[in-house]
DNA sequence: AGATTAGACAGGTTCAAACAGGTATGTCAC
DNA sequence: GTGACATACCTGTTTGAACCTGTCTAATCT
């Protein structure tokens, strides 16, 4: 509709390399031409070619480094798991449900991520199954605070998902590190909380995420049923 | 900081052969492949090469000596401590000892690793703590039988290192998988070849290595002491 | 005025090659 | 057997070239 306007040359670059992107002719991963290549390409300047590939760079289509080049990241910051080690699910006929604990403001209260002392947003979710309404998983979500944060307090997670309402803010994460290892014995409270037995072992993961520039975007700590959930990863 | 999705030939080579190292793959005083051995291998020049040692020497997993190469100096990682992320290594100076269990053919005995039914190179290695005895890791490595095994039978490992004397035979690993999760309990049989208590959680780890073309190389699965060993992915 | 171009420069990445010096081992003379 | 030496292999270091993105400036087009 409102295409009438005659198109940049950026825009019609970064057009054309989006539709190359999203039919599978650059796949994720792949390496665009060069900037040079692609001013030959489209017959245009270097500055032209560079205005594209911003475009992209924003809608979060690609990722650029110094002196190896442009790529396609499509897919990668779509949902927040696709990096990383995959969790998988080993019996998967289990049907579970969802509940969250808690969603408030307050100062950081998990240990060494990188966030402490701050004012976060916290949400903590636990997972069970429905059969036997034992949880299989507790989470602890934290969120470096922001001013337009409060209505979350009122009004809860948009689409029930804290990833969805953080991207409705404009706030995406791009990089991250994650953390698995053994926790030997579940602590009284959070077995009260999981209804599980204290001092099971239990599948802790510990994940920080950031965003292009490096600011985290939420720390998340997760026990996890050892007997359900196992880690994957290719490489 | 690190932004790591347009990977670097040095950043690429540091994560592969970290996860060998975190793995068990490599041991503690294990040699790596000289740098030109991994020119080779990874099929880049030099310098990339020896970037990529230069962060697993930052980090703390290897040491170079002129004139000799290599070594691995890596006792496990604590991350499960609440000092701080980087402090994680630095408790790696305990001393271990390393131990081959068994050499021998026979046929596959592992559960689900796409191997089964096989003659497989079976080597069971454990490592401990010098001052305690007790083993910290258990690691049974198969390997599809290739009828030039039948030395290392005889003889043994080459430096002591599987790795080394697979790559000696041309066998070399480019891609993988992993799985890890939690073993809720030591068995018994595995408790008395570790000295340790039966019934303790452990973290297992299962690895499957494969050449270039998808063959199998190596199926690995080790159990790790939980408080000393975790896993740690960038993203 | 804003879009576009062309050019120059800085700095990161990678490769190839060469040279220096450390370390282990085999060989030869004694 | 011991010591001296050559040799092979290892890491450390430097250089130069080619190619990449990041940034800036000045001129040109519409």
């Amino acid at each position: 509709m409102s295409e009438v306007f005659p198109e940049t040359k950026p825009e019609r670059i970064a057009r054309l390399l989006e539709a190359e992107i999203r039919s599978g002719v650059l796949q994720d991963g792949d390496a665009l031409s060069s900037e040079s290549a692609l001013v030959e390409r489209f017959s245009v300047s270097r500055s032209s070619v560079r205005k594209g590939l911003a475009i992209l760079a924003t809608k979060g289509l690609i990722r650029k480094r110094v002196g190896l080049g442009s790529f396609v990241t499509f897919g990668g910051s779509v949902i927040d798991n696709e990096r990383g080690w995959s969790l998988a699910l080993s019996d998967a006929g289990v049907s579970m449900g969802a509940r969250i604990l808690k969603i408030s403001r307050l100062a950081m209260d998990l240990a060494p991520s990188g966030l402490e002392g701050e004012d976060v947003l916290a949400v903590d979710r636990i997972r069970f199954r429905e059969e036997t309404g034992a949880a299989v998983t507790l989470e602890r979500a934290r969120v470096p605070w922001r001013p337009d944060f409060d209505q979350i307090l009122t009004d809860g997670l948009e689409a029930g998902s804290l990833s969805r309402t953080l991207e409705s803010r404009g706030i995406v994460a791009v990089s991250g590190e994650e953390w698995a290892n053994v926790l030997p014995a579940l602590s009284p409270e959070d077995a009260a909380i999981m209804g599980r037995a204290a001092g099971e072992p239990m599948l802790r993961l510990r994940r920080l995420t950031r965003t292009g520039d490096g600011a985290p975007v939420e720390y998340v700590e997760s026990l996890l049923d050892p007997g359900l959930f196992g880690l994957h990863m290719e490489f």
